[in-house]
DNA sequence: CAGTATCCTCGAGGATACTG
DNA sequence: CAGTATCCTCGAGGATACTG
């Protein structure tokens, strides 16, 4: 997890990986909608591309263009950007940015995705998981 | 969330949660477990009560002793935890560090906990999902 | 054990102007 | 439009010693 936290753990990269998941694509655009400063954003971009987050595309020359698109395991990065917004929006709620909704393509309805079990299917909290395995001794959420 | 980053966006503060997750509870074991050096580590504690994710609880007088527990807003955080903890396992796999590996006490399985809609019980990814509302413009996830 | 006090460095990042 | 160049400040955080 360390070194997932030093892929997207701090403030710029991810709201640059939310604008990302909002279809930005282009640095204009997203200097525009997180308020980074030109020079932290293209060290962020640059970053995200090595890690093989985002994904630099040409999409003109003359004059040369370019775009950054979301890879697999960006998109990958999904369930946190979600789970994120979601404990947001329950626990530090603010008038001033009201929530962002999201609707299931698939049945239409306007959710929240939740975590459940692949197992049985059933919807889990920290309080019906725990560790095994070599931290097992402390192991055990909440 | 931009909020919610305030909160548990930086290093060492996402490694003193995912520690309290695995039970640990004093300052020494935080210390020792996470490698913070010690004001870091105190300057940590003392926000994550201030937001109301750890709880900061005497349980011993003579001396004076406390103990550091997550609150049911803490708890709430689990999703984002296990999450960046799969990404990460997925994606920056590292010999050094096996993976964490989690059992659903329900049934027993060991799985990692996955997104699905509450609406209709079906599992899902970004590509299932679209925003709506005052964002809804440059909605939809990819 | 659970911190606080002190000191020091170095680099992140804000502002701004400039370039192809 | 998509960056780079420059400059400057300030504060995070590492090391370490100390305290009740």
């Amino acid at each position: 997890m360390a070194r997932a936290l030093s892929v997207v753990g701090d403030r710029w990269t991810l709201l640059v990986l939310r604008e990302a998941f909002f279809r930005t694509r282009r640095f204009e655009d997203f200097q525009a909608r997180t308020g980074a400063p030109r020079p932290v954003l293209a060290e962020r971009l640059r970053s995200l591309v090595d890690d093989g987050v985002l994904e630099r595309r040409q999409y003109s020359d003359r004059p040369d263009r370019f775009e950054y698109r979301l890879t697999e395991k960006g998109v990958d990065l999904y369930p946190v950007l979600v789970s994120l917004l979601r404990w947001g929006d329950r626990w530090m709620a603010d008038d001033d940015e009201p929530p962002i909704t999201l609707r299931h393509r698939g049945c239409g309805q306007i959710v929240q995705p939740e975590l459940a079990c692949p197992g049985c299917g059933e919807w889990v909290t920290a309080r019906d998981m725990e560790a095994v395995g070599p931290r097992a001794t402390l192991a055990g959420a909440r």
